[in-house]
RNA sequence: GCCUCGAUGGCGGAAUUGGUAGACGCGGCGGAUUCAAAAUCCGUUUCUGGUGACAGAGUGGGAGUUCGAUUCUCCCUCGAGGCACCA
């Protein structure tokens, strides 16, 4: 053994090991218990990031703890190939998105095999491939034909300067990020698979997650947002609106119908569009609720504007005329896009009304009472009894409900419903770098599905975008083509699918990724599935997460797989943070300096006083502490760390320095920090080695009591390790008790053979509960502890509860719940006894001077209180 | 605006079911070793008062439940993630 700790080394020395041997490669066994571990698969954007080492790493630290259990672990890698960064990069470079992509993939590969991943490369999947892709489409074709996935008008972000579509990202302050134009709403056709179908489904089949965070099921939950309600119809008032029809509302709240005064409908609703055909001021309106973006946060925090119409609809049950209101806080994308206004029970119409002098009927008694004046309080949100509301006055909330709704039933004019907020997922996106549609237009035969002979639709690769329009919608060698129905000429669609399809399903082909008779072999796929730990971002929680739980729900029900649920635990790791420096410019910009680059200044206690920059030696300004980013060069390059300190270092540190759900900032001393724990685990092998090697195991009926102090700080850390990484993922703390076995060992006697029968036990645990963490330095300390076998192939170390016992115990006394002092009592001390014991104590006596006791309670194995006034 | 989560020493964090707040590490300070440095080792380190024994305060702020609250309840402040075309 060496005497120095060399990572670089030890790390190739053992990545070439587990090459060899074909370690990570794994095939369906059948009577072994499966564990298939995976990591969100990266996008190939040109470097692995800090993020990308932690996914990875807390990935792989339970994929060999798993393998240590015994299990067969599959743990795979690929990449989320397509996407806008592509072409950006292609805009930019003058390189095509596919080139760019491929070069990305094959830096950043060989980066992520320096971390020592145990990884099955053999399944690795490349969604911009045709082999992968081409089984998106085909279930693309199937769902068509089922009317899963169907066709109708979407609203997107228009630059009228580039004449191109935008992304919500692209759309900056209402302005395109490239022209500065003022962007438009415009309507589109578009492809959108029914995922309101399986919403109710979605959301029942949360409560078989019990795996899942609670946090990311109470989003997923909110996010389908399911409202019991009632549809209500509002007939047209034909003097003023010139034809008979009726307007369609939504509401969860029916039982204030008799408080509703007034309609209002979205800029977009045909109502809308009637009324500003006779008023230039309503155009202007409409127009303008057309402009800016589509992303919800900027409608939502937009001021509520309206504007009165000349129209008329009639209440439902009293048959009063009420006006019809355009408001730019109706949403045409939820529900009927038109909303029956309670002024004097919801908030928003409330203020709407307050605003614009419109009338304000209280109907429910609520606990403010029986009127609504200004300002708006909460309770008069509340549910209550019925006022105001003529024959259903007094009812509460469920009679109301009831009792409303038969009355509209009887007359055709609503009925029960129940609406989510859940919409469509629209999947067609006006971009080059995607997987294509498969349809084929063709004015006899309409849209029609590529047939599976003639799949895939392959994406050319030699392109590069210039950021104006869709460059497959200018070529027609891609799009002419022939119907497949009827032989005439047609057009192929040159949409490319929302790259969140390529990620819904990818976790089910790398059970068998070249398998090409079908999306999935069924019998792999069902052996694999489901995905027993998933890990990836908190960013995830709701889209991707959703769109896989649905894909997996779609192909079950193609019979491609039996799983209902792909992820049976899920991990949401935190991102990962550091200190950001800059200076500011005299334009007011600040640029922004790498914390490689400055030296901090810091006072006596360690707190940060000021920086400077290394170079030129001038003040920065201290920014704060921010997600790592190009954008504010507060990245920490992890090849760099690999080089100068080893894997090992990096994994550790990423592990130790917070638990995995929380944000980890990083720390340059902090990695310092971890390299010293690895180099003193690396001494003390060492020390042992020389001091005569492996030795045999200790005699358990000889041990004094410095030795049974010895073992039981062996077995506290076994204990705490093995719930700490198996039970809770909290790596961190499995650190902490590794570290505090290490300086228990460290400080143990050598002499005796029992004394270094005890040390060898303490450091194969410690190489044992390190491994999934530090697998390359472990794989040689468990080679020189005197082991043929691969730490890798190792079990992972028993609890010996024996170990743990102890004779007497130190017990807490407290005065009021104030600590007073310890007491050591034999294990086996009677509840009166410590009483007594605790009474007598000399703290006791004197903080409870001229007091009455009044209570002493004793919890046992911890503590005594003592209640005294 | 809406949904979700978070806040503990100088710093990252720990406290498993409501039971000793600050494990473990970093940083700081003092010392040993060294010609010197690096490396390593030892001691110390929540704050305030006190030479000291010790006392008091303390888990973002405010209230509440309890013998006892970092932990449970309510209100507030600040920060983070998401909001459907970033991935």
């Amino acid at each position: 053994m060496q005497e120095q700790y060399s990572p670089s080394d030890i790390e190739a020395a053992a990545q070439t090991d587990w090459e060899n041997a074909d370690a990570f490669k794994v095939t369906e066994t059948p009577d072994q218990e499966t564990f298939y571990c995976l990591s969100m698969f990266p996008y190939p954007s040109g470097k692995l990031h800090m993020g990308h080492v932690r996914n990875y790493t807390i990935g792989d630290v339970i994929a060999r703890y798993q393998r240590m259990q015994g299990k067969n672990v599959l743990q795979p890698m690929g990449w989320d190939a397509f996407g806008m960064p592509a072409e950006n990069a292609a805009m930019n470079n003058k390189v095509a998105p596919a080139e760019w992509t491929y070069s990305n993939i094959d830096y950043m590969r060989t980066q992520l095999k320096s971390l020592g991943l145990a990884i099955d490369w053999s399944r690795e999947v490349t969604t911009c491939k045709p082999d992968y892709y081409r089984w998106e489409q085909w279930l693309f074709t199937k769902l068509f034909e089922k009317g899963v996935i169907y066709r109708k008008n979407g609203t997107v972000n228009w630059d009228p300067v580039d004449q191109t579509v935008l992304a919500n990202e692209q759309v900056i302050d209402g302005k395109g990020w490239r022209s500065g134009a003022l962007i438009e709403k415009r309507e589109i056709p578009m492809y959108y698979f029914a995922i309101t179908d399986y919403a109710e489904e979605l959301l029942s089949s949360l409560d078989d997650l019990p795996g899942w965070p609670e946090q990311v099921k109470t989003m997923q939950r909110n996010w389908i947002g399911k409202s019991v309600g009632m549809e209500v119809h509002f007939p047209y008032d034909t003097d003023s609106i010139g034809q008979d029809g009726k307007l369609k509302v939504f509401t969860t709240r029916p039982d204030t119908l008799m408080g509703a005064t007034y309609v209002a409908v979205a800029a977009e609703h045909p109502l809308a569009t009637l009324a500003a055909k006779s008023d230039k001021r309503l155009q202007t309106f409409i127009d303008e609720c057309k402009r800016g973006g589509v992303a919800e946060a900027d409608i939502a925090t937009q001021e509520k504007k309206g504007l009165p119409t000349p129209l008329f609809v009639k209440h439902p049950l009293t048959g009063a005329k009420m006006p019809v209101w355009v408001a730019n806080y109706v949403l045409m994308t939820y529900g009927e896009g038109a909303v029956m206004a309670v002024p004097a029970h919801d908030e928003r119409d409330f203020e709407f009304a307050t605003k614009f002098d419109l009338p304000i009927k209280p109907v429910v008694r609520t606990s403010a009472g029986d009127s609504t004046p200004a300002p708006w309080q909460d309770a008069y949100g509340e549910k209550g009894e019925l006022i105001n509301s003529e024959e259903f006055d007094g009812l509460d909330f469920a009679s109301a409900f009831t009792a409303i709704g038969d009355v509209l039933e009887q007359n055709d004019l609503g009925a029960p419903r129940t609406q989510f907020r859940l919409r469509d997922w629209g999947i067609s996106r006006q971009r080059y770098w995607g997987c294509p549609i498969p349809i084929i237009h063709c004015d006899a035969c309409g849209d029609v599905p590529v047939p599976e002979d003639q799949l895939p639709v392959v994406l050319p690769e030699n392109v590069v975008p210039d950021g104006s329009g869709s460059p497959l919608a200018k070529m027609a060698d891609f799009y002419d083509c022939s119907c497949p129905k009827c032989g005439a000429a047609a057009k192929r669609e040159t949409d490319t699918m929302d790259t969140f399809v390529e990620s819904s399903w990818y976790f089910a082909r790398y059970a068998s990724p070249n398998y090409d008779q079908g999306m999935v072999d069924p019998k792999a796929a069902n052996h694999w599935l489901p995905v027993d730990q998933y890990i990836g971002g908190i960013e995830h929680a709701i889209l991707h997460l959703l769109y896989a739980r649905f894909f997996t729900k779609l192909m079950r029900d193609e019979g491609l797989i039996e799983a209902s649920e792909p992820f049976k635990n899920l991990l949401t790791q935190g991102m990962v943070i550091a200190e950001t420096y800059y200076r500011l410019e005299a334009n007011g910009s600040k640029s922004w300096f790498n914390p490689a680059d400055v030296i901090v200044e810091r006072d006596a206690k360690g707190k940060i006083l000021a920086a400077k920059l290394e170079s030129d030696g001038l003040p920065v300004v201290v920014g704060g502490i921010e997600k790592m980013s190009k954008s504010k060069n507060n990245g920490v390059d992890p090849q760099a760390m690999i080089e100068q300190y080893g894997a090992d270092t990096c994994r550790l540190f990423m592990m130790f320095a917070s638990p995995p759900d929380m944000s980890l900032e990083w720390s340059d001393s902090g990695v310092e920090g971890a390299f010293r724990f690895l180099r003193r685990v690396w001494r003390l092998n060492h020390a042992h080695a020389n001091n005569g090697g492996p030795a045999g195991k200790p005699d358990l009926n000889a041990l004094s009591d410095a030795q049974k102090n010895v073992r039981r700080a062996i077995h506290l850390a076994i204990r705490q390790a093995s719930q700490d990484i198996g039970q809770h993922h909290k790596f961190n703390t499995a650190i902490a008790a590794v570290m505090t076995l290490m300086n228990v060992l460290e400080k143990a006697p050598q002499e005796t053979a029992q004394d270094r029968a005890l040390l060898q036990e303490g450091l194969e645990t410690v190489a044992l509960l390190l491994a999934p963490i530090a697998p390359h330095i472990c794989h040689s300390l468990w080679q020189a502890l005197g082991h043929n076998d691969a730490v890798i192939d190792a079990r992972w170390p028993q609890l010996d509860e024996n170990a743990l016992t102890q004779d007497t115990l130190q017990l807490v006394i407290q005065v009021n719940g104030k600590l007073r002092g310890h007491i050591d009592v034999a294990a086996d001390t009677s509840r009166d006894a410590i009483e007594a014991a605790a009474r007598d104590n000399e703290n006791v006596q004197r903080f409870t001077e001229g007091l009455t006791i009044r209570k002493v309670i004793v919890v046992p194995g911890k503590l005594v209180n003592i209640v005294a006034n």
